[in-house]
Order: C-alpha cells, then sequence, then structure tokens
DNA sequence: CGAAACGTTGACCGTTTTCAATTACAGTGG
DNA sequence: CCACTGTAATTGAAAACGGTCAACGTTTCG
C-alpha cells in the first residue's frame, strides 16, 4: 500500500479547481465529500461534462499514464478530497504484480458496474426503469431494498426527476408490487412462476 | 507474453456473433481488423450497446475474473479477431508486472469512456445531448466528427430513435449550430459563453 | 436488379418534465 | 425545548418533448 503519510487532503471551496487541462498530472484523488466535475475543453470554447465524481469515486486515474491532465477537475460544491501521489501509486505496482493485477480487477469491477448503469438507462419507460433498479439492488427474501440516501439523489442517479420517482412508487404501491417502509421497499411482485 | 502459438485467429461475416451473453468465459479478444459491439440484453428484449472495440482495441478483458460472459460479442461487418485464452492470459499477468499494469491501463481507459456515455445519458434534453456527443467526438479547428457508422446505430448509443436524431440535425443545421457534410458534421456554432 | 437498411419528414399521442404548492422532518442555535 | 431553516417527500395541473407510426426517396449490397 501507498504509505499513509503520502496522502494528502485537499478541501476545495465549490468552483475551485483540483487541476486544470493540460497541468502536469501528479496524482490520482478520492472524494471524501462533495461533487468534482470533470470538464473537457473544446477549440472553440465549448466545454463538455465527462464525469462527476461522488463521494467514495475516485478520478483522474488515467493521469498514471499521462503527461498532464486531459480535463479541468472543479469543485462544484464545497468538497474534500484525498490525493495519491501517482509516483507512489506507481511505485507500487511496478514491484508488486498482485497489486497490479488487484488494481486491474478493480477497474474490470467498475467498467461492468458502469456497464450496468448504462444498461439501466436505456429503459425508457420510468416505471420500468425503478422496477429493474428494485430489481438490481433487492436482497433477501423477500427481494427488499435498504435506502442509504435521499430519493431524491437516487432519483438523479436514474436519469429521472424525484417527482416520477415519488409517482410511480405510489403507483407501484397501488398496484401492489412493491411495499414501502421506513428506509426501503420490499417487492412484492408475483414470483416467478413454476419451473419452466 | 503469451505464446504465439496459443493465439487463435477468428475471421467473422458481418453480424456474426464472437460470443453469446452466458457462454463460458474462454478468451480475451483483440481486433486485427473490422468492428466488434458488445451488446447487452434485458429481459424485455430490448438491448444497449456497451462497447464498441475497434482495430486495435481489447474486448471482453472482464471475462479473466468472470465464469461467463455478460453480454453478447457482435461483428458489425466483416471482422478479423485474435483470442487469447483466458488462462494463458491469467499466468502471464501474474508474474509480469508490466502486463498487469498494461491491462489495468487499458481497463482504466474504457472505464472512462463507459463514464462519459454515463454522462452524455445525464442530458435529458435530445437537442443538448447530441450536441454534447458531437462535442466529445469532434476534433480539430473547426472541431469536426467524422462517421463510421450509420446515424440509425449512433443514435441508440445516444439512447434516442434515428427520427429524432435526424430531426435535432436538421435543426441544428437551420440554427447554424452545425455544417453537414458527406460523412461527417462541423461545428459552427457560437461556443457557449459562461463556464459552470 | 431487387431487397434491405438508411435517411428524412410529417402528424399525433403519451410520458415525463416543469412549475407550483404543501406537508413532514432533521438539525441548529437561542 | 422550541421556533427556524433547509431539505425531503408528495401531489396536482399544464406544457413540452420525444416516441411511435407512417410514408417515401435513397443508398448499399448480395
Amino acid at each position: 500500500m501507498v504509505a499513509r503519510e503520502r496522502l494528502s487532503v485537499r478541501k476545495l471551496a465549490a468552483g475551485e479547481a483540483v487541476f486544470r487541462q493540460g497541468d502536469r498530472a501528479a496524482a490520482v484523488y478520492v472524494v471524501q465529500s462533495g461533487r468534482i466535475r470533470l470538464l473537457r475543453h473544446l477549440e472553440d470554447g465549448s466545454s463538455v461534462s465527462v464525469y462527476v465524481a461522488r463521494p467514495g469515486d475516485s478520478f483522474a486515474e488515467a493521469s498514471l499514464w499521462a503527461e498532464s491532465y486531459h480535463c479541468d477537475g472543479l469543485a462544484d460544491v464545497p468538497s474534500v478530497i484525498t490525493a495519491i501521489p501517482k509516483s507512489d501509486l506507481l511505485g507500487v505496482l511496478e514491484d508488486n504484480p498482485q497489486a497490479a493485477m488487484a488494481l486491474a480487477r478493480i477497474l474490470a469491477a467498475q467498467v461492468r458496474i458502469s456497464r450496468s448503469s448504462l444498461e439501466l438507462r436505456n429503459i425508457r419507460s420510468a416505471r420500468e426503469r425503478l422496477l429493474a433498479w428494485i430489481r438490481l439492488q433487492a436482497e433477501g427474501a423477500p427481494p427488499t431494498v435498504v435506502l442509504d440516501r435521499p430519493w431524491t439523489q437516487i432519483a438523479a442517479e436514474l436519469g429521472l426527476t424525484h417527482e416520477v420517482i415519488y409517482r410511480t412508487l405510489a403507483a407501484l404501491q397501488g398496484e401492489g408490487q412493491i411495499t414501502r417502509t421506513v428506509r426501503g421497499i420490499a417487492l412484492a411482485g408475483p414470483p416467478i412462476t413454476g419451473q419452466r
């Protein structure tokens, strides 16, 4: 592992930059709190948001292999991040095949997660999308989801407005598809019929 | 490296499958020529295009740690690919940190691609979404996109119907935001003014 | 040469977004 | 312990936008 004392913590005000497109790539970051937006600038002056890192997300991993950052990293809101110096991380990876493999594995998992979010987004109907999300999150019998953050946030992740979420939730409950509890929901839908 | 004789080459006709969702994961692939599209199927019969591998790109790396493929691999056009047996590759990665690093690098790139698709999907408006996509793809001055596949396919990747794409394209052109050429588009509009 | 797939455009319909208003809370400082 | 403030949860009504269906010209490719 990278020694604890090599990590540094940075606090950013809303609108402050972690780094700018073109800066020498020096570290990989992890968001502790707040929100960091990666922005790519075009020759004509316009810009596109390329990724939004939320608490727990890492960002600028690609800088490990790049000379300089290829986008801006801006704090949308007041944020706290941890910086892992690039050279330290590279050092560990180079003489520890286990570590490199572990990293590859983590990245592969991220690819899968990210792709499955994409899959969810491809479901047009709000109703089906929400249902699919619940099914993905649900665990146990009966399948239950424990909510650890406000619906309002989940709505955004699903690419829907919170209003639709509430409405849909109400509808699903009305149909008896789900049951809502204090901080969770349980699937009550028709079990998958017999064998074959 | 994996011994040359362990690699096998496969030629695929347009539309042919490299593997199907659920098949036992046996190899990682590299595209020599053509184009391979990874497609994930949903229960309702619809599907999402999850990644497009072009010459030089590898695909199905995640299968290294998975029992079976979680999506279809289809040749869009006649293609030639090399298959690297999973076990051989794992062997190399375990005692060659360089190789493991290289893999991590590739995966990091894929994470970036996937995240950026997700970011695109977060844009509600068809108009803004398409514009953002164009900006992402565009290169040079003036920023230009060269199309290598039908709009109909791009539409699906953007999560829009082709009709909307055509309409929006027409609208954007009418406003002078873009200029359409034979197999490409150029950004011509005034840049979006402010930051944030 | 003919069948598919692609490109394009119009009209209409339905779902989601938007805007708005209200209630329920959780945290905060007096 | 209680107003005070901001976020979350809800629900309604109307507008907007994208989906769907349809029809037709064009290009591609076997």
